[in-house]
RNA sequence: GCCCCGGUAGCCCAAUCGGCAGAGGCAAUCGACUCAAACUCGAUCCAGUGUGGGUUCGAAUCCCACCCGGGGCACCA
């Protein structure tokens, strides 16, 4: 390190032309960074107070992008923000490094998936250190490593020792082009989350995780989150896991001995149920039609089998005809005794509550088209209302369901209660008898976690004839993957594991016999929902994460990442956390106290593709414009959770202020430590006024605001600079630079790192420390005081802050711009707001 | 279909509690500097807040209805 950056001992100002240059910057600053490390977390006798501050790790895929520039920056912002004002933050990245595009290249080139994987990982690092992320680089953990995945694995086994992993056959999402199993919250629209490939059902035994047990706390605890999360988020979750209440009903179906259980939230329209619905690619509707005449079994045989061959899409088109078998059995209506007609259909999902329904077509819509469809009986049994208080008109004749509020009618003793009456007493009387019970279902399914992919964290699992499903002993972990080399990776089916013989074949941990490991991989998903607690005691390789530093730093105070993962990653982080809290690892239950979900990047108003032919290339811009215009640029677009489209917003923009800050700075001629209380009174007012709101507005992400304010200061200073009354010599003058520098520090490192060389200052401004704020000078000496006639502004009188109500009556009404209005009306009212306003109103 | 968010200047966006519609920027135009241009500096232009009602002394802000845009969930019984 040269003593280039210090100015005061006369060597040549950081750039001694007086031009702004942002790539010498880049060159001189790196390196002086490196060696300082001032975003080092964590040291022994560090009294700062901790923060954890954390950007979602990248997967590496090539070299950052746009998207990850807006997101490194927003996350920098808050992450410098608290160093600044002297926390001692844990700002801490990593690689989510396993997963299908690295496998796929790896496949395409013949190559083994972790040479892919530790290049990108390697440019990605440096060009994040090109752009200045204020990580703590002794943390970095990278989830391929065995070191990390060793403790996925331990995990697993946790959650298989209680029950909550555990493996069964069922009917499972599968992606016909990546060859293998799918989460639920990986189907979107029915087409796979990463290929959009159609994505079909297949028949297979797979390891789950069992996130249902904890339905009701995830969605109970968001409690905690709210106003600290966004809205969107948590109300995609609370759809998401689709907790619903009603009850399960008996019903006995002629011919069969046990009874059949149906989940519904309208108990109280029982005597409206005409019908009854099983799912046709059910099992219960395979038996039924088993014992139904030889038309009706190859009737239902041939549409189970069309059923199947439809695609999520199909299924999910909400216009298509209901379609279905009668299967000429007859469920009994626990209410009324009648015989109601058994039906196979595939508008009945064969995975929620029992795959069966009551059809209660009155006041269901998929009923009643249904109904009317196969000529099935409809019956009233809610009185509904309009808006008007007047009947809606009978479904059966207007083909619209009734499915509101009203009182039961036809209903035997529930005739004349209301909905809600109705429903607490049906469900009574079912208990009551024995047919039925109060439940809760939840659209939540089970976290699906085996792939038959080879790029993943094996399944620590072995299993044996003799003893089973087996768990690997915790000291024989990590179960590491076997070198890709000589196996074939191209996609089957089944785990590429599966060819490794050696690997596959081992003795049973139990019982010393031959047996086999299980061959597929975990979901990505696993590795990330516990990596934040890994990164508080990242080395450690006897335990997962050391519970004294996870106490210390965790829950993560402020998280920062795209509003993709609104769903899948954050759910299932929060699930982990609270199996690790009943596992007595962690003391909290939810891991993110505050969100902040950036939007998207976009050029031209779509996403950039390169299909598109609209992508915008990271390094091209940073070459262009310097990566602190990039950075502001970034906080500068808008909010930050909306979208920022690159053509509306103005890189080159960003760079000429950034020069104009800069130049502030070349300025300056007083000596640091000049005392600012000498200087110009008004400049040191908007400086303060400015570190003051600038708290504010980046605690609660405004950032653009926040940069706006700082555009203001650099204005008003400049123009103090040129006042010949202030001039560049102005303790206050120093005073506001300083404040600049400190202030661009959150957004332009490099830029501000060098005023604040140019002030005379040794590196680093990041850790200079956020000024004192005077409150004194916060304190305005006179306000504008608004004077209107009957609402329209006529007059503005400079007024004391504290100036008494009546006092500004009388000032106002003594305007002459006020009697001209008034014109020499009467008044009716005079509305006093001191010291802002004096709304006068004439009669 | 159900739920949520948004609509302010040509554009991106501000506007603590209901109190002057404009903080900041982009673009445009003009001027200064220049041989000229770039850079820089200065100035100017531009909306009455999606529409219609209501509450209020006063509404971008609150209420109702509608229009437009974005998002989430969606045969979940």
């Amino acid at each position: 390190m040269t003593q280039t950056h210090d100015g005061t001992a006369g060597t040549p100002a950081p750039e001694e032309a007086g031009r702004y240059d942002a790539h010498a910057m880049q060159e001189r600053w790196l390196p002086v960074w490196d060696s300082l490390a001032p975003f080092r977390s964590g040291a022994a006798g560090d009294e700062r107070p901790k923060k954890y501050v954390l950007d979602m790790f990248p997967y590496p895929s090539g070299d950052l992008h746009m998207g990850h520039a807006e997101a490194y920056a927003l996350g920098d912002v808050v992450a410098r923000y608290w160093v600044q004002r002297g926390y001692d933050v844990l700002h801490p990245i990593g690689w989510d490094a396993f997963g299908l595009p690295a496998e796929n290249a790896a496949i395409k080139r013949g190559l083994d998936p972790r040479g892919w994987t530790y290049d990108n990982i390697a440019q990605q690092r440096a060009s994040m250190r090109r752009y200045a992320c204020s990580f703590d680089w002794d943390r970095v953990l990278v989830t391929c490593d065995p070191q990390y995945y060793r403790w996925n694995q331990w995990l697993f086994l946790r959650m298989h020792e209680k029950g909550l992993a555990y493996r069964r056959p069922s009917l499972v999402n599968w992606c016909p082009n990546d060859q293998t199993v799918l989460a639920n919250e990986q189907v979107v629209q029915g087409l796979c989350e990463r290929c959009d490939t159609p994505v079909t059902k297949k028949k297979l035994t797979q390891w789950y995780l069992r996130i249902t047990d904890y339905a009701d706390r995830l969605l109970d605890d968001m409690s905690q989150l709210e106003g600290s999360w966004p809205d969107k988020v948590l109300s995609m979750q609370r759809n998401w896991i689709g907790r619903s209440t009603g009850a399960d009903v008996r019903f006995r179906i002629e011919g069969r001995d046990e009874p059949v259980t149906v989940y519904t939230t309208r108990p109280d329209t029982l005597y409206g149920a005409t019908f009854f619905v099983v799912a046709a690619d059910s099992d219960l509707a395979a038996e039924l039609a088993a014992d139904a005449p030889e038309q009706v079994r190859q009737e239902f045989g041939a549409y189970v089998e069309q059923v199947r061959a439809a695609s999520d899409i199909d299924r999910l088109a909400t216009d298509r005809p209901k379609t279905g078998v009668f299967l000429h059995r007859y469920a009994v209506n626990p209410a009324t005794g009648e015989p109601m007609p058994v039906w196979a259909a595939d508008y009945v999902l064969a995975d929620y509550g029992h795959g069966a329904i009551m059809a209660v077509p009155a006041h269901d819509q998929r009923d009643l088209d249904f109904a009317r469809a196969h000529d099935l009986p409809v019956r009233v049994v809610v009185d509904v209302r309009g808006e008007d208080g007047e009947p809606l008109p009978d479904p059966a004749e207007s083909g619209v369901a009734t499915a509101g509020d009203g009182v039961l009618v036809n209903s035997g003793p529930l005739t004349g209660l209301r909905k809600a009456e109705a429903i607490a007493a049906m469900t009574e009387r079912l208990a009551e008898e024995g047919t039925g019970a109060a439940t809760t279902n939840y659209r939540l399914r089970d976290w699906l976690i085996s792939r038959q992919r080879y790029w993943g964290a094996p399944i620590p699992i072995v299993h044996c004839d003799a003893c089973g499903e087996v768990r690997v002993p915790d000291e024989q972990l990590p179960v590491e993957l076997p070198p890709a080399e000589g196996l074939d990776l191209k996609p089957k089916g089944s785990s590429p594991l599966g060819g490794a013989e050696d690997w596959v074949n081992v003795d049973c941990p139990s019982c010393g016999g031959a047996a086999r490991r299980d061959t597929d991989t975990m979901d990505t998903f696993v590795d990330s929902s516990w990596y934040f607690l890994r990164f508080c005691s990242p080395d450690r390789d006897d335990v997962p994460f050391d519970q004294a530093e996870v106490e210390r730093w965790m829950p993560v105070g402020q998280y920062v990442g795209g509003v993709t993962h609104a769903i899948l990653h954050l759910l299932y982080s929060r699930f982990f956390t609270k199996v690790l809290f009943d596992l007595g690892m962690v003391s909290f239950t939810e891991p993110f106290s505050r969100l902040l979900n950036q939007g998207m990047v976009l050029m031209g108003g779509s996403a950039m593709s390169k299909s598109r032919g609209n992508l915008v290339r990271l390094s091209e811009q940073l070459d262009e414009h310097g990566v602190d215009a990039i950075r502001l640029t970034m906080a500068f677009a808008g909010p930050p959770e909306d979208d920022i489209d690159w053509a509306d917003v103005s890189p080159a923009g960003s760079a000429k202020f950034l020069a104009r800050a800069w130049r502030l700075a070349r300025d300056v001629t007083s000596q640091p430590g000049s005392d600012p209380a000498t200087g110009s009174a008004p400049l040191r007012a908007v400086t303060h006024r400015t570190l003051h709101d600038a708290q504010q507005l980046v605690e609660s992400f405004r950032f653009n605001v926040a940069v706006a304010r700082t555009m203001e200061l650099v204005n008003a200073t400049r123009k103090a600079i040129d006042d010949p009354g202030v001039g560049p010599a102005d303790p206050a003058v120093r005073e506001a630079v300083e404040a600049v520098a400190i202030l661009l520090g959150l957004y332009a490192p490099y830029t501000a790192e060098d005023m604040w060389a140019q002030l005379g200052h040794e590196p680093c401004v990041a850790r200079a420390g956020w000024p004192a704020v005077d409150p004194a000078l916060l304190v305005e000496d006179t306000v504008t005081c608004v004077v209107q006639v009957q609402g329209k502004v006529r007059d503005r009188l400079e007024v004391p802050p504290g100036i008494g109500e009546d006092e500004l009556r009388e000032l106002a009404l003594a305007s002459e711009r006020v009697q001209a209005a008034l014109a020499g009306r009467s008044l009716r009212t005079v509305v006093v707001r001191a010291p802002k306003l004096v709304n006068i109103v004439p009669a």
